[in-house]
DNA sequence: ATTGCCTATGCAACTCGTTGCATAGCAGGA
DNA sequence: TCCTGCTATGCAACGAGTTGCATAGGCAAT
């Protein structure tokens, strides 16, 4: 349901294709919301159909044609009713802590280099965003109000992977713990 | 995907019918893993025409009969095998840092309120993982394998409830200082 | 008495999201 | 030269998840 009220955010950041938008997706945005080129085309058209976004052809050379979207002002309201609107539940999908709980049926040792490659994503997740953070916003005293609130989003990727990198240690400690107690 | 192993774990935790497993799903696992009772039906028929699980007719007097599923040695075994395929993408959905980013095209003293309800709701969550923790571990130095377990997973929830409260405070802070600056 | 809620299971229809594939021209490397 | 990969859009089929509704008896309160 919201998959169109983040198109909508990107577009007003920045005008630009299906394609294009993907790439965001995959890229800076994908940290907080996901989606595919396909659900990103299909709800494209829906929302140029609703009037929400304009499209305009574009022709290149060297490539194929794409159409520009830009976000239009019904578009923009829609998404002002959006933000006055509360809550959503926020469905949670913690595959690894299914997997912890699993482990006490198992082997704990099975979980060791899974928990590993989950902690060194995190670990590259971090470095990234601090990266991101010195290029994006080298002085922190001179942000206009859009870079603010993309700042403070910022800071919440940046304290989430902190995080979870003390609780991945966490976990490991556990795991190798019990793995040492009752070696199978 | 994934929703069979936990029904799995659960079942291995304790057995029960699809109706004890939804309101689990609804109170504690629900925390890391959300299911309707809809979805539960319908697996926990796939999983007994798989094997993974065995179903047991039971007559209730006062209530409608029950099925009381637990998990089979082939569930056991195909929980075995998840445990070690690696990874997951973990897609995210954090519909707040969309609405964060979009206020930037609104007034963002419109969030204030909205936000602070997620403060209240978070601050809940903790207060509950921290009184089910002292609940259900009052001696964390005489715990098994299991509760070892399912406590490591319990302190990445109060840890996540702990760090998402201190940002709201952080997002909070942001949206009244742009609300001062630039007054609608 | 009637209303509403709880246990317990299930069907049908729908939306959302994913996956595989197709097209089509251009660029770069083995 | 062939193969791979990138830009750019799209169809078709499938699977996962949600919503509304139905059944059906018992309990408790109004």
């Amino acid at each position: 349901m919201a998959l169109e009220h983040a198109i909508l955010v990107s577009l007003l950041e920045q005008p630009g294709s299906g394609y294009e938008l993907a790439r965001r997706f995959d890229r800076s945005i994908g940290r907080f919301w996901t989606a595919t080129h396909q659900q990103i085309y299909r709800v494209l058209r829906r929302m140029e159909a609703d009037g929400w976004v304009a499209a305009q052809e574009v022709a290149q050379d060297g490539r194929p044609d794409k159409k520009v979207y830009s976000a239009a002002e019904a578009g923009r309201s829609a998404l002002a009713d959006w933000l006055r609107e509360p809550v959503e539940p926020e469905t949670v999908r913690h595959e690894l802590a299914v997997k912890i709980r699993a482990a006490a049926f198992d082997d704990p040792a099975a979980l060791i280099s899974e928990v590993e490659r989950h902690r060194e994503g995190h670990a590259a997740l971090l470095a990234r965003y601090l990266h991101g953070e010195q290029r994006d916003f080298p002085d922190l005293d001179a942000l206009d109000a859009r870079q603010e609130l993309q700042h403070v989003v910022l800071r919440g990727g940046i304290e989430y992977e902190r995080m979870t990198l003390a609780w991945l240690d966490d976990v490991l400690a556990t795991l190798r713990r019990l793995a040492a107690d009752r070696p199978s």
